[in-house]
DNA sequence: TTTCATAATTGGAACGTTCCAATAAATCGT
DNA sequence: ACGATTTATTGGAACGTTCCAATTATGAAA
């Protein structure tokens, strides 16, 4: 029966050395796996440490080394789906390299993005890959590279900062699904949603242009509108869009979440989504799959990304003369419902 | 301009020191703020520190005092937007207490939960919150009441282990929301979803017996169907009830996710819901308030939870001594479209 | 001034670990 | 059975901080 120590949780690797007849250096060979240490040795050694309930101090460990294994994880909204399972992607690739993610969410808050980074490196933190809030401005990641800190941006990209960067095909994804609807005959479709700072915004934005442009369709500046990039700043862009004289008779949205809000503008219109009007939206959120009409839109594999990140963050570590390196993840159009495609389909074949 | 330590971001306290021209300890003073140390030295101490880029090693200072201010949080599903917004609670709070969250994601896994847990202990988190994976048994925590480390557990309640506990009242809010199918006039009413082992589980069903029971309604077991606590279960689990000879007229849901399931498996079989038959939920994730129709539930506050749970486990941790507490939240029902109690109030007046 | 109290500052000894160089023990070839 | 290797083990000096006791500077009271 193990007796543990009772109090104070303070059984130190000399400790354990005494109860085991053995050097403190041995018990730290044996801890690290490092030298070379005679098997039954190991073995008495391990079962000390299990009796007396010995725990590892990595504060006094990194004291000496300087290698923590641990890495931060940054993100800006993690009430949003998109960003929890990305930290999921990241959390399983660390994992595996025995590496334990220090997560954190700043809210869109430089001011908290900030402490929260500072943080980190107080305690020793070897990466972080950052999903960085709303106003974050290149110089606020400066201490990155005098720190020598290996510095992963993800997700929005960070004009100015030249760090590695992990972000989803925006532009492409964009053009791929405006090209999408231009094929099913629209000719006038709007873009809604986000905020025209956003680099995001920008990005997917310049995609629906391209496709616009590339198929001659004319650009109507009173179709593009910006809205937080919430439901309710879809629901609010929507309803404005509607009012227009001259309706669009496809949206572009931002992303999903905005896209619902959308649709639930447009049902209050008493238009029916995918026959009436079409609404696409972006990301594939466990939403878009589930809504009524299940929402056509751009898909990120968001838990990729944040596994490419890891993996990118890792090897930066590791070789931290490494230059910067970025990810571009694929964006593939997923068909359902909120197009109107299958309508169209079906109306083809009866 | 301040020029940055460039290459091992190796400054220490003895730099800061010989740099100021003052010793280490004074140093240290400033940095603690225990000391009476003159604000001029003080100013000077700091802004020495910013230009030779400074960075506070936590580490170092643990080693010493053992007050790391670092709390775990083990979440077992992140991908559940609930969890994450537990997770928003409990970081705000801890945040302005000081304390920083290291916050990770078991997946349901054991193995990794313990994992988790270890590593948190080595980093030297003075105190964990835990939401308990699927089959954690009491005896995985036993190590905390050795160590002195203060745990709390929430949202899963754990049946055998003597923590402080934060969990929603379950069994009144099922209790709740049962009833106010039964005021609607129901008789038959199924409780779907769900696995019979989760305690939460059992104390929503639990809720659900005892108004069902209080109203003199008689208990179908053909009514109670067990499934996985996702949406494709939900849709699984509806279908089934829908297959019955005798289809209930309501259901009381495990949760909001297995209630958009069977709201889409009704759908599926040609109902309208809120008119042909009432579906309720648990726990008014955001997605209740806007799927279509809006989802009758029971609200819990997720974000509350977590900032009891934070409060509580700094309590614990400033007085080690004070036993076990428990919070029991509050959950009230959010009447909706889902239930048709709207439809029916409009009848009753035209 | 001198004398106290109090305010500021300081050197050195911890804290729990890893690393290095050194020693001790085992194994080998001859 | 002997050095020569190789394999196991070890003491002690770091690492960057805090704390304590001791010291020195500052003011106020005498």
């Amino acid at each position: 029966m193990p007796q543990l120590q009772s109090s104070k949780g303070k059984v130190t690797i000399i400790e354990i050395a005494d109860a085991a007849g053995v050097s403190k250096s041995t018990v730290s060979l044996v801890l690290t796996g490092r030298g070379a240490v005679k098997p039954e040795t190991r073995q008495h050694v391990l079962q000390t440490m299990d009796r007396l309930g010995y725990v590892y101090n990595r504060g006094a460990a990194n004291l000496r080394n300087a290698q923590s294994r641990i890495v931060g994880l940054v993100l800006n909204d993690l009430s949003n789906p998109f960003f929890a399972e990305f930290a999921i992607g990241v959390e399983k690739v660390l994992q595996m390299a025995g590496y334990v993610a220090f997560m954190a969410n700043t809210a869109e808050s430089v001011v908290r993005q900030d402490q929260v980074m500072r943080m980190m490196r107080e305690h020793g933190a070897g990466g972080i890959i950052l999903c960085p809030a709303l106003d974050t401005r290149p110089e606020h990641l400066d201490w990155a590279k005098a720190a020598g800190t290996a510095l992963l941006v993800a997700i929005r990209r960070l004009p100015g900062a030249d760090t590695s960067v992990v972000v989803p095909e925006n532009l492409v994804g964009a053009s791929r699904v405006t090209r999408h609807l231009i094929n099913l005959g629209h000719e006038r479709i709007a873009f809604l949603g986000g905020m025209h700072s956003m680099v995001v915004r920008q990005e997917r934005h310049g995609g629906f242009l391209a496709a616009m442009e590339a198929s001659g369709r004319s650009i109507d500046p009173a179709l593009n509108l910006e809205s937080m990039p919430t439901r309710d700043g879809g629901f609010g862009a929507m309803s404005a869009v509607l009012s227009l004289a001259d309706r669009p008779t496809a949206v572009v949205c931002y992303n999903d979440v905005t896209a619902i809000g959308a649709m639930l503008a447009a049902a209050r219109h008493g238009l029916v989504v995918g026959r009436d009007i079409a609404i696409v939206g972006f990301d594939d959120t466990s939403e878009a799959r589930h809504v009524s009409p299940a929402l056509t839109t751009v898909a990120v594999d968001p838990v990729g990304l944040g596994e490419r990140a890891a993996a990118l963050l890792l090897k930066q570590i590791n070789d931290p003369a490494a230059e910067a390196e970025s990810f571009i993840g694929p964006a593939h159009l997923v068909i359902r419902e909120s197009c109107g495609a299958y309508q169209r389909a079906l109306a083809a074949a009866g």
